[in-house]
DNA sequence: ATTGCAATCGTTATCGGTTACGTTTCCAAG
DNA sequence: CTTGGAAACGTAACCGATAACGATTGCAAT
C-alpha cells in the first residue's frame, strides 16, 4: 500500500550512522577501507532505516549496473517463451532484467522503435540489451544482441536454422506426396523469413518442381495477416493440397479458415508451421511444424549478452540453433493426387 | 551493432545548437520562454544528432517519469496475458511500461521478493507499480496495484469474483449428476486459492453435500504441484467422478495423469480448471473452466494505476471482475452414480 | 624521535537533466 | 529619454550515489 513517507537516502543513513556518504557507499558496495566497527554502525543504520540503494543514481554515477535489458514491440507467446529462457540463463548470474515496452509504439509499426528503446535504457540504466525481432539494424554504446536480427544485419545475434528448417517441412510434404504446396510468408525485412521463403524454394527446386508464384502469399508473421491469404489459397479452383506457412501463428489461422470452408485436415489439406510455440502442440491434432526452441534461443541470446559485457566472450558472433520436424497430426498424404 | 560512440548528452545538443542546456531542456520538454528561431535551432541539433534524453538522469532530477512498474517473479503464460492487457491499457497513454525481474529470485520461493522487486523500481524510476500475484502485501511511497492480491491484503487491487466463479463451476458438476468432487487448491496464501476453495465448500454445502476432507489436495498453483495429488486421488478404491483444479495448470496436469492411468474424459471423470488459459481452448477437446478474463485482469490494473498517479482516481480501491463458465469438453454425467 | 606505509575516512568532482533565480535584451508606455 | 516589465536565456544549485583524491591516524621499523 502506498505510504507518503519520503524516500530513504544514503545521506540519511550517513547521518544516522555519523559517518559520510563515501564510507556508507564503500560498507553497501563492500569496498576496502572501513573498520568493522564502522561498518557495524552503518549496516545497523541502514536495517533500521530499512535503506535500499537507488537504481537510478547508481547507474547514474557508474557505468555498470549489472541490469541487462530487453526491448520488444508485443508480448506474444513467442516473446513470453523467450523470456523464460532468458531467465534461465540469468538465474543467479548477479544480473538483473529489465523490459522496456513503450506504449505509443506497441501494436503499431513504427520506423525505429527498436533504436529509441535502447536510447531509453541505453544511457546508462543497462549494461546490454537483447533485441527481440528487430526489423532493422540499431547502434548502441553498450553490447546488443538480437534474437532474429533483420536481413543483412551485423549485429551479434542469435537465430535458428531457418533454411534447413523450412526445406525439411517443405521436403516432409513432398515425401508424403504433395506436388503443390503452397506457401505464407512472414515480414520480408527479417532474416528469418527470408531464408524460410528460400528453404522452401530450395527444397522444390530439388524435386524439380517449378515455384508457381501465385501460390505465394505475403504475410508478416502477425496471424491475422494469413486469414485472407489463406482464403485466397483455398478458395481457388486449383487449391494446393499443403500449405507451408512461415509461422505457427500464421499456420493456426490457416487451421481455422480451413475449418470454416469445410476443408478436412489433414485429408484434404496438409498443414505446416515453424516455431513450435506452446499452442501448436495443444491444437486439435497437434500442428506439425519445425520447432526451433524459443526458449533456448532466449537462454542463448542472455548467455552471450552476459559474456559480451563482461568482456570474455570467444564464441562466433551470431550463433544459429539446430531445427527439429516435429510431425503431428496437421499432416498427411493428400487424399488424390492433383491433376497436374 | 554496438558502436563506440559516446552516448549524445544534452550538452552535446546545448553546443551544437549555440546555447545552453538549460535552453535545450525547455525545449524537449515544450516550456515557455524559448523564441520560435531557437527551439527550432535546438530541433534541428537534436535530430541532426540523434539525441534521446536519458531515462536516468531525468528520473533522478525528477519525480515524475511517466513510465510505470511491473514486477513478477516468473513468466508463465498467465503473465504474458496479463502484460497483454497492461499495454492495450497504456496504449497511447504517454506512459511507458517497466518490467523488473530479478534473477536472483526467478524460480524460487523467496520470501519479500515484491517488496525487493519494488524498492528498485521505485527510487525514482517508475511513477508507480503493479505487482503479479503478491505474496504478501508491499510497502511503497509510490502507488502500487495488486493483481491477484495476497489475503487481507488493503493494497488496491484487481481481481476475479473467484467466490462465485467456484460456486458456479462446482455447481455445474452437481446438476451433471456429480455427488464424489474432488479439489485441488492452489497456494493458500493468495485471495484468489482461499476463495476459490471456499467456493467449493460453499456449492457443496448447498447442495446438502458434506466435505470430505480426503478429497482436497494441497497444491500450490504450480502445475507440477498437482500431479502427486492427482495421482493420490483418482488411485483410491472410491476415486470422485469428478475433479476441480483451481487452476488451468493443474487441472491440465490432472487430465494428463488421467490419460496415463487409462481413465477416460469425461467419461470416467470430469475436470474443471479456472482461469481459462489460452491453452485451455486447445487442450483435446478442450478444458471446461472458468473464464476470469486474464487479459482484463490487466487492463483494469493499469487503469487504475494510471489514475491513481496522476490522482484522478474515484473508483473503488479493490476491482472485482465477474467470471463466467465456459463449458467445454472435459465434463460430463458421471458414468455410473457412485454407490453413495 | 623520525620516517614510512597501511588503514580509515571525509571532501569533492562528476554523471545528465531540471529548475530556481539572476541577468540581459527589447519593446512600449510614460 | 527614461522606465517598467515581460520575454529570452544563462548560471548554478541541485537530485543520489560513486570514486578519485587527499587528509588523518595508528603502528611498526629505523
Amino acid at each position: 500500500m502506498a505510504g507518503d513517507r519520503a524516500p530513504i537516502t544514503m545521506s540519511d543513513v550517513a547521518r544516522a550512522a555519523g559517518v559520510s556518504t563515501a564510507t556508507v557507499s564503500r560498507v553497501v558496495n563492500g569496498h576496502y577501507g572501513v573498520s568493522a566497527n564502522t561498518t557495524a554502525q552503518v549496516r545497523a543504520a541502514i536495517e533500521r532505516l530499512g535503506y535500499e540503494s537507488s537504481l537510478v543514481a547508481t547507474s547514474l554515477r557508474r557505468s555498470r549496473t549489472n541490469v541487462l535489458g530487453l526491448v520488444t514491440h508485443s508480448f506474444q507467446s513467442y516473446t513470453a517463451e523467450v523470456l523464460k529462457g532468458v531467465m534461465q540463463a540469468l538465474s543467479r548470474s548477479g544480473f538483473d532484467l529489465i523490459i522496456y515496452a513503450n506504449s505509443d509504439l506497441y501494436g503499431t509499426y513504427s520506423q525505429g522503435w527498436e533504436q529509441r528503446h535502447l536510447n531509453r535504457l541505453s544511457g546508462t540504466l543497462t549494461d546490454g540489451c537483447i533485441v527481440v525481432t528487430p526489423w532493422e539494424d540499431v547502434q548502441s554504446r553498450t553490447p546488443v544482441v538480437a534474437i532474429d536480427p533483420a536481413r543483412d544485419s551485423t549485429t551479434p545475434s542469435v537465430t535458428a536454422d531457418n533454411l534447413t528448417g523450412a526445406v525439411t517441412a517443405v521436403e516432409h510434404l513432398l515425401h508424403l506426396g504433395h506436388r503443390r504446396i503452397g506457401f505464407i510468408a512472414g515480414r520480408s525485412s527479417l532474416a528469418a523469413a527470408w531464408f524460410r521463403e528460400e528453404g522452401y524454394r530450395t527444397a522444390l527446386a530439388g524435386a524439380g518442381i517449378a515455384v508457381d508464384p501465385t501460390l505465394v502469399g505475403r504475410g508478416d508473421f502477425n496471424p491475422e495477416s494469413a486469414a485472407p491469404l489463406a482464403r485466397d489459397l483455398l478458395e481457388r479452383d486449383d487449391p494446393p493440397t499443403a500449405i507451408f506457412a512461415a509461422s505457427d501463428g500464421m499456420a493456426l489461422k490457416v487451421l481455422e479458415v480451413a475449418r470454416k470452408l469445410g476443408l478436412a485436415v489433414p485429408d484434404d489439406l496438409s498443414v505446416v508451421g515453424f516455431d513450435n510455440i506452446p499452442e501448436s502442440a495443444l491444437a486439435e491434432s497437434g500442428l506439425t511444424t519445425v520447432d526451433q526452441s524459443i526458449h533456448q534461443l532466449g537462454y542463448e541470446a542472455a548467455r552471450m549478452l552476459k559474456s559480451l559485457v563482461t568482456g570474455d566472450w570467444d564464441g562466433p558472433r551470431q550463433i544459429v540453433l539446430p531445427t527439429t520436424l516435429v510431425v503431428r497430426g496437421t499432416t498427411a498424404a493428400p487424399r488424390s493426387r492433383p491433376g497436374r
